[in-house]
DNA sequence: GAATCACATAAGTGTGTGCTTATGTGATTT
DNA sequence: AAATCACATAAGCACACACTTATGTGATTC
């Protein structure tokens, strides 16, 4: 079951600090390190966990590997949270709208 | 930060389960548990670490105690959600709608 | 008011997880 | 082709976490 990777993924505040760079802009694993105060192979292992998660994706570029945020793991979420729209306060009602779509 | 508790809540498939139960209608702890092969011990501290995550609220109502969903900790993952909007695929744009109207 | 019921808390244990250092791999440079 | 660079993988360790059994607590029943 992919959503139990995908809150596992985001269970862990380093990863969900990675993964907010990331929707800044898409860059590779030793930029996502800059000001970060974490080792290379930690960022490796975290990307990774994230990649599995399909929360980001990986593009080689030569010698690097360029990261972004996948849309994918974005939209599992959204679908998982979907399922309670039920229990949504009013005002954010708007939001069977779009449920709608996304139960196609 | 609430949403690592939240997200740490969700990380576990047992809790996941215990909350989607929850969605289908409120009830008490030992109705839980019923086809759940978990001890009440078990049952409890899951509920607690939900009731920490704002995605469950109880209810005393005489010995039982009334368990349901709460709406706070599903806002608060929309909330999270609604900053990655721009990751979001075209046919879920209309969620745009929704976030207006969180962001106030 | 003693027993029972529904649930919470305490304490202990095995497993998972995030980190480290060390080493491996694939691509670029000189 | 040797050295270097960007990143991945391996192995080990400290700590967190989900579970267990045992006990505590607050409300109901007889």
């Amino acid at each position: 079951m992919m959503e139990n990777e995908i809150f596992k993924a985001l269970a862990d505040p380093t990863r969900r600090t990675i993964f907010e760079k990331l929707a800044t802009g898409s860059m590779n694993a030793s930029a996502l390190r800059n000001g970060m105060k974490i080792s290379q192979p930690a960022m490796s292992q975290h990307l990774s966990v994230l990649r599995n998660a399909k929360l980001v994706r990986e593009e080689r570029q030569g010698r690097f590997v360029n990261y972004e945020v996948d849309p994918e793991g974005l939209t599992l979420i959204a679908r998982w949270l979907g399922k309670y729209r039920a229990y949504w306060p009013a005002r954010i009602d708007t939001l069977k709208i779009l449920l709608k779509d996304m139960d196609q």
